[in-house]
Order: structure tokens, then sequence, then C-alpha cells
DNA sequence: GCGTTTCTGTTATGAGATAACATCACGGAC
DNA sequence: GTCCGTGATGTTATCTCATAACAGAAACGC
């Protein structure tokens, strides 16, 4: 996430007591909705949320085993398409990258937008009117809108007052 | 594109005189910016617009030779990106394809937003509000947006009816 | 316990994209 | 006209991203 400059950038990743508090309510969740928080899911979305900014999955599959092993690539697929479709992951296509959804908006299907810095890769969730608009949008030319891609790159202020 | 649904699709690409028209506007505006309409940039732009749909890059690749000869993915790519430059190709990155920009505002870098059937295919390029949207959120949150991914999916009205 | 379902492990391969470098064509300077 | 610089193309190789297919193991319902 180093694409664009070449000054320091913070990291915001969750750790410690954070991190567990959020597994452990990640996975009430998913068994609140009758399915199992395995551990190769739980790993994947610990890793998505140490880091706080989207993460290839090939950079996942390298630091899936504790121990420095990699994963196979299905188990981490798996793991986060499992993830997405509990609302707690999201893939941002025009990077080919996957964040985990720390929001408050957590679980079902719920739609994203997303703020992407080319510079930190710091990304925000928004749940902002974009999919209105655009699901209006697609209303009045007559589609039935189902799923929206919406993501903003630029810089976020941290990296333009750097820069 | 038929992953949804069984029924057929029509298409709507160009072809005759219409596609000559449009190619020959297209090499006029690149003309016209100081660059060059090369036979791979014609090419790879005849065969989005003969589409009509967004189409996957290694389709391009094998439909490039007039004879059926693949061509070289750098030939593809190159010319995909020469294309985008110019405003006149976009790349829908939920679905890794791309598409020619076919209506009046192709050209300049200008954004976009796109309705995508799932079933048929049929993309409509929309420069709706979407966009002005998204860079108010962004801003508001400290982003300076320089560049948007907006893509909705779902089912156009002909495929809905059809279902 | 026993069968069903779901998840995991594993192998292999398909699909998407780019790096690196040699060669070729165009356009301007003289 | 020819020389030269720039930009485009051809070619090889490789890298990244993602999934198909199938065998085996774990959990759940009864």
């Amino acid at each position: 996430m180093n694409a664009v400059c070449d000054h320091d950038h913070l990291h915001s990743g969750l750790d410690g007591a954070r991190l567990d508090r959020a597994l452990s309510e990640a996975e009430a969740r998913v068994v609140s909705a009758g399915e199992r928080m395995t551990p190769p899911r739980r790993r994947v979305l610990s890793l998505l949320l140490e880091s706080g900014e989207p993460v290839k999955a090939y950079d996942l599959i390298a630091r899936f085993g504790e121990d420095g092993q990699a994963a196979k690539p299905p188990t981490v697929y798996r793991a986060l398409e499992f993830l997405e479709r509990h609302g707690m992951a999201h893939r941002i296509a025009s990077i080919s990258a996957y964040v985990a959804c720390a929001g408050q908006e957590v679980g079902g299907n719920h739609a994203a937008a997303f703020l992407i810095c080319d510079c930190c890769g710091v990304t925000r969730e928004i749940d902002g009117p974009g999919q209105d608009v655009i699901a209006a949008a697609g209303a009045a030319a007559g589609y039935a809108i189902a799923r929206t891609t919406i993501e903003a790159h630029g810089l976020c202020a941290a990296c333009r007052d750097a820069a």
C-alpha cells in the first residue's frame, strides 16, 4: 500500500484485548446465524482485523500459519467467501484486496462504499447515500439493482498534508 | 455473460457503417490529442464496439487476429490502457472486463458509473450524480478523491421480464 | 451409533496482468 | 534524404489472482 508516496504511515489495526473482543463478537454473530466460526475463518478474520487495511489474498495466504507456514489458496478464499457472506469482510475489486468490516453495521448483506487512500492504504467504509443514488439511477433505467461496488481512490488528509 | 439465467439475449454492438463511423471519430479524437490510432489500438476498440458489452481481456486476445490468431497479452493490455487513457474504454473491476465508451461523453478522463445486467451482460454507462455524492462524502472525511469505481449489478428490464 | 451435511486439506489448473528487453516505425532537425 | 530520438510493437517469461474437483474429517440431528 505504498504506491504513491514515500513518507511513513501509521497503521491502525486491532490487537490485544480489542482484537479478542472483536473476534468474540464476530463468533457470537456467526453462531446466532446458525453457522460455525471455525479455525481458518477465525484466523483470516483475525488477520484482516489486525491489518486494519485492505489485504491481498496471497498476503493472507502467506501469513496464515502462526508459524510462518502458508495456507493453500482455497483455505483462505473459502474463509473470505464466508466472511463476505456474513458481512464481516468486503472485497475491494479495484485493487483485488479484502478488508475487515470493523464498523457497527457489520453483519448481513449490507452494502458498502469505500474511501481508499492510495498512499497509506487507510480505508474508510462509509454507508452513505452512494448506494441509494446509484440504485435510484438503476431503477430509472429499468434495472433491478442487487449489489453495488463503490470505491473512491485518492489521498487521505494525513497523506495530503505529508506530501 | 450468461451467469444467471437461461433465456436468449439480444446483443447490441455496432457493425457496418456505424462501426466504421465510430472508429473514424475515435481516430479523429486521438489524432487531435496528438497521438496515433495504430492498428492494434484500432483493432481492440473495434472488438469492444462490436461487442457492445463488457469483454474479458483474454477474449479480446483470442479474437484479436482477423484470421483467428490470438494476440499476445501485452498487445491487448497496452491497447486497453491507451483506450482508457483517452476515455474510450473502461475497465469494469467487479467482473474484470472492459467495455467501450460508446456515449457522447467519450474522451478525456471522464468518470463513469455502470449498470450491469448479470444475466445478459447489457451494460449502461451513466454519468449521473453518483460520483458527486461519493466525492462529497470523501471530502467530508478528509479524502481528496481522484478516481471512483461505481458498478451496480442486477437485472435489466428485459431479463427481469424474461425470468 | 449412524447417516447427512458441512467444512477442510490437497492437487492441479485456469484466468488475469505485467516485467523486461529487443526491434521497428514514425516524425522532426539538419 | 538521412540521421536520430521517441514512442509503439513483438516476444518471452513470469507473476498474481482465483477456482475446480475430489477425498477425508468433524459436527449435528435423530
